[in-house]
DNA sequence: CCAGATATCGAGCAAATACTCATGTTTGGA
DNA sequence: TCCAAACATGAGTATTTGCTCGATATCTGG
């Protein structure tokens, strides 16, 4: 093993991890699909420790040399996955909750947004729920510390702004913290409900009770009333 | 490498990480102490995959052999490491709760106990951030999946307890729910708190938000009036 | 249809590292 | 004082694995 990759205790400024090589015809492009599909397979399979870049690409019919025409490393591979699915949740979060203050704005209060959104990402996670184990509690993120990309910073920028619009209703007042909270308690609880053992009752109570827990903290209201 | 340990892939009943040898004299205790002192320092200077056991055993000043002698491989000295964790942190939450129905009842007000335990727990992690972070971030916790130990279940039955003790005032209705969704959410927003990048604030103010959170959630009211 | 660009291949190297075991040292009770 | 059990040692081994590189194949613009 060649120690550029482990740069956590060697390279003071570690080298963003960019594709070695940028796929240009529809059958590169086709490989590292087919790579990063095999690496979620083999990730799900064996975790984080059992998965090894020899295996990834025979499980995805390619030789190692091709994985490392288009990835630098191992941790690089992870590191795509994992900016993939911020990818998801934010689509994600845009159909639940639309641009902020696009056309026709939306008009129902903060809890039912709160509610949409929430739904909208369990289901998202529900689809694969032991890739995301292992990618949010198993992998390292050495060089790029996870909710720090671009993607993470995006939907961090969303949230803030649905507080804003809403700030008539909000009873914190530091929006920059109220923020933090409300990423973080989404984000871990979300994970927590979802992956082994999860929450101690249905997908939907879950997403309740975390609905609850939002909306409590920022409206400072009881939950709904039942109807 | 010997196989044996990797045994996510392999051994469908995985055998429980215990001390090959247990310690008797004074001298192996002093051992068994220095090993995992040196543990916490390499895991937080370079992280989980940075760290191993040749270079554990140099810093612990002692031989490899040595920790082999009481640790059956490299996640034990984690577990180990994690486990003492867990058990500061149940005796922090005693120190603060007091134990459940104990002579000379707490006569304090659900809030009041949270923000006690909150206060406890904050400062408990802010002592070695680094270390928490590898320990729950980076550990793979192949074998023994994290907050299943008996510690582990202590901490979430005295939470469930403090719950029941003021069932008058709390609102959610499922106890078994609301003990999850507490502990979930302390523990990730605490962390997330301590652990660099941290809160956008002091932690003071971080504490502040995480009891107004979980009071919010269990009490239905707002957060608490400025005095 | 060819020349350069792009893509793919895979045997094998170099390094890392978890763990063993044969041997030597210390301890504490009888 | 003596001895058996407990303790400590650390060079060495067996294995894993990230990654390279020279050879080969395929594509595409002119």
């Amino acid at each position: 093993m060649i120690p550029v990759a482990n740069s956590r205790s060697d390279s003071p400024m570690p080298s963003l991890p960019q594709p070695r090589r940028i796929p240009r015809q529809s059958r590169s492009r086709a490989l590292v699909e087919a790579i990063l599909e095999a690496t979620a397979r083999v990730l799900t399979e064996r975790g984080y420790a059992g998965t090894n870049t020899n295996l990834v690409a025979e499980r995805a019919g390619v030789s190692v040399g091709s994985v490392y025409q288009y990835f630098p490393n191992k941790d690089a591979l992870l590191t795509a996955l994992h900016e993939r699915h911020a990818a998801e949740m934010h689509a994600a979060m845009e159909r639940a909750l639309g641009s902020p203050s696009a056309a026709g704005a939306d008009t129902r209060d903060l809890r039912s947004k709160l509610a949409s959104l929430v739904q909208a990402w369990l289901a998202a996670h529900r689809v694969a729920p032991e890739l995301h184990r292992v990618l949010e509690k198993e992998f390292p993120f050495f060089d790029a510390p996870a909710d720090q990309s671009p993607t993470d910073q995006g939907i961090r920028q969303r949230i803030r702004a649905l507080l804003d619009e809403h700030r008539s209703e909000v009873v914190p007042q530091d929006p920059e913290l109220a923020t933090w909270v409300m990423v973080q308690t989404m984000e871990s609880l979300i994970h927590a409900a979802v992956i082994p053992p999860g929450a101690p009752c249905s997908a939907e109570a879950a997403g309740q009770a975390i609905v609850d827990l939002l909306a409590g903290y920022l409206c400072g209201q009881a939950r709904r009333a039942l109807p």
